[in-house]
DNA sequence: ATATTTAATGAAAGCGCTTACAATTGGTCT
DNA sequence: AGACCAATTGTAAGCGCTTTCATTAAATAT
């Protein structure tokens, strides 16, 4: 492997000076910079991040931690920091968490050992403490997708409550009165708050929340489907209804079209997320969009702001859904 | 931060001691072992990596080129390969080279740079040579769903051609002879291998292959329906379409559906890929399984074996297709 | 008990770079 | 011409670890 050393000694200059037009810090005269080019070239020399990350003490790496890979979510999360980061000569170290404490922690440890410059965290399983605690060590981090409100400068996430709000207040708004819900798993955050925004739509409406109109999926497509059947069974009429995300959506529509419903003119149906293939079902299923590229972006420019110091990049901490209309809701008959 | 140094002291041995307990390398007499853990676990020690690598000349990190990130293919892909990594206590520093040759190269020298043990390329502008040429350089890579002769020990690719046989089989054996299909991008080695595939499935039951039932489209589900009604509008009338990926099947669906063809009562539909979404449509996408998370676990296992010499892992440089039966394909009425 | 192995440790030389700080160069200003 | 400054370049001390080699301690053989 050729070094810096032998650079140096090719161009007739120190090490120094190499390193300087390697980095374009500090002031080369423009001779001695094609120099030196000229002997790196030659050489076939190839620069040693890891070296230089030592020395520097920056390794110009953002720990990324995902709970999984598969799926269109994270990779479209990760896909806009990544552009955002590309442009900025910055690198990302994928980790996955995989929804458990010792995992997630393990992961993030990992992380740290490789000196990232900063971590994204998308973590499910790890409690608020840990990550306040890690922030207060002085660990540069961005909590996605989760509010923790003694570091609410580290955190970006979406306004579920909202979503949820707005997914309901579409149904009522076109004439449903008669809507169920399946909500995602009610541990989760996501879950809880998606149900809470449906709630208070029905409540500014004049509309008492039926618990036997709501059941607990586990945002898997499955679930959606077995949403439909269990409602079905109660009995009670609905016209309507709402999903916690797509992929349940998804089922739901399946099972009501196996049970001789059409979508939307006997049920209306409507999901959340506007993942990617919510526009190519058919109909195009109506949902709520999260923007989750964005989410993406800003990671990326949080870390830029305040861990690099570039600029200033457009920043919010706060995400808006927003509603989708597609072909999978219509007024009742 | 605390360093071996420290922890040495405090524990009474030599930092050679220290390094051997982290690493598990050498002998170190058990006692003294829980001597350093302990005197580690006091000073809240965590190891420096970065430094250890430079020392070692080995970072236990694998760089990862992809074309995007979002879209659930190369989150699929990667997933398999952290899975298998992560047990191997290996990392990801992932890039997306955008089908574009300068940013793929661009990459990939970064990643070089970051000393990476080995790279999986997923690539698509840069051209055979280049990669021969890495090789040959001694840099260690695995390049996948790509074939290239001169170092097929490094390639691990599906068989494209075989995809498209079954498909178009599949269509011939229930039934049908009048068989359109739209292709993908032909200018990709992908679209080419999946559309000889079907010629040959055609050729080899009898029927000529006809020129004017295909149509060109570039993967996206939008030109899946485009090509329905070019097709449509060619007047060459056929019971079934065979698709070369399920973005394009979707659209076709959609774009059947939408001209009063019913699937698959009066046209029957084949995707290819069987991305995850293929089972959410309805009816559920009859597919040719393109078993892509297999993929990027034999590239972990590749690198297992022969960068880090663990053991030997099941490997194969070629993976199967496999048709996937659902609900868009029956015989012709 | 002594010689011979083997296990356990320590000393120290890097790994290839960055970055104060010092030294030099070349102008500019009186 | 001599002083003064800014622009360039070089010197050298690390960054925190791994690893070879030498040394010492412990175990086994004679």
């Amino acid at each position: 492997m050729v070094t810096i050393k032998q650079v140096s000694e090719k161009a007739g200059v120190s090490s120094a000076t190499v390193s300087r037009v390697i980095n374009d810090t500090g002031t080369v005269k423009e001779k001695t910079r094609k120099l030196v080019v000229a002997a790196m070239e030659e050489l076939g020399y190839r620069h040693n991040v890891v070296a230089a990350s030592l020395a520097s003490n920056k390794t110009n790496t953002i720990g990324y931690v995902v709970p999984e890979l598969h799926g269109s979510f994270f990779g479209a999360m990760m896909g806009g920091t990544e552009q955002a980061l590309r442009a900025a000569r910055k690198h990302m170290l994928i980790a996955t968490g995989h929804s458990d404490e010792t995992i997630e922690k393990a992961q993030i440890e990992a992380l740290l050992s490789r000196r990232c410059d900063a971590l994204i965290l998308h973590v499910e399983a790890v409690s608020d403490d840990y990550l306040v605690n890690l922030v207060q060590q002085g660990v540069k981090l961005v909590v996605v997708n989760r509010y923790i409100a003694e570091i609410d400068d580290n955190c970006i996430s979406l306004e579920n409550v909202k979503g949820g709000y707005l997914a309901a207040r579409h149904l009522l708004d076109i004439g449903h009165t008669d809507i169920a819900y399946i909500a995602g798993s009610l541990f989760k955050a996501d879950g809880i708050n998606r149900l809470t925004g449906h709630k208070q739509a029905l409540e500014s409406a004049g509309i008492e929340y039926d618990e036997s109109l709501m059941y607990e999926g586990n945002f898997q497509a499955k679930s959606g489907a077995e949403g439909i059947r269990a409602l079905m069974a109660r009995g009670k009429p609905f016209s309507a209804v709402a999903c916690a995300n797509d992929e349940m959506a998804s089922g739901a529509m399946n099972a009501l079209r196996e049970m001789g419903k059409r979508v939307p003119e006997d049920v209306s149906v409507i999901g959340f997320d506007n993942v990617d293939f919510a526009s190519y079902l058919s109909p195009g299923l109506t949902t709520i969009d999260y923007p989750v590229t964005q989410i993406g972006t800003m990671a990326a420019h949080w870390v830029l702001d305040r861990v690099y110091g570039k600029g200033s990049h457009e920043f919010t901490h706060v995400v808006e859904p927003r509603l989708i209309l597609r072909g999978t809701t219509s007024s009742p008959e």
